[in-house]
DNA sequence: TCATTGATGGTCT
DNA sequence: GACCATCAATGAG
């Protein structure tokens, strides 16, 4: 198991987004370690991009998207649910690929098929926000097989509110997961 | 099976 | 005070 090098994430979003279909996630806490396959993501490519956060500019929030690659931006929604991005691209681009489904491989309970559900069955929260996905306990992981080939696009879940950028094809995931958010 | 709604709190205006 | 990169429960059909 291989964890991915920093140049992995310093990459277009959207090559980084497709090319994290079929990692492993790892999470090692309490002396569990919890490892699941990532099959759903959605890129959100910069700050011209009107469905990213980083849109809004440089905040307290956006501080970690705004940051080197290769860190997790972790944040709060709808005031319970905490969803997981991986930050890509230069320092200063505000690009982030969010993890929307995985698939359990160790340790994981619950159901993985949506952000927030993936976020607690693998025990992430805001405490892990800028943490480091070089590090040992938290981190990317190639797993091995051959690069997957099978992948669908759509238009990504929740941003209705971003105009010509609700409709561009940014969401992507294995064809024929079972464990895919929504079909 | 599908559409609607309530929960719940951080973030920004 | 409004909005939200969600989820589960509800009720109509």
């Amino acid at each position: 198991m291989r964890r991915l090098p920093r140049k992995f994430y310093d990459r277009g979003t959207v090559t980084v987004a497709r090319e994290l279909l079929g990692k492993l996630l790892v999470h090692r806490s309490a002396g569990e370690e919890r490892i699941a396959r990532i099959v759903e993501v959605e890129a959100y490519v910069g700050t011209h991009d009107l469905a990213s956060h980083s849109s809004k500019g440089l905040t307290a929030r956006t501080r970690v998207m705004f940051g080197p690659p290769g860190h997790a931006y972790v944040y709060l929604v709808y005031g319970m649910h905490h969803c997981m991005n991986v930050v890509t691209e230069r320092e200063g681009k505000g690009a982030a690929v969010l993890l929307r489904a995985v698939e359990p491989v160790k340790n994981i309970e619950g159901r993985t098929c949506g952000p927030g559900l993936l976020s607690r069955a693998l025990g992430i929260t805001r405490h892990l926000n800028g943490h480091d996905l070089l590090s040992s306990d938290f981190f990317v992981a190639d797993s091995g097989g051959r690069p997957e080939i099978r992948i669908a696009k759509r238009a990504r879940v929740g941003v209705d509110y971003a105009g010509v950028w609700a409709g561009k094809l940014l969401r992507f995931y294995l064809r024929d997961n079972p464990f895919i958010s929504r079909p």
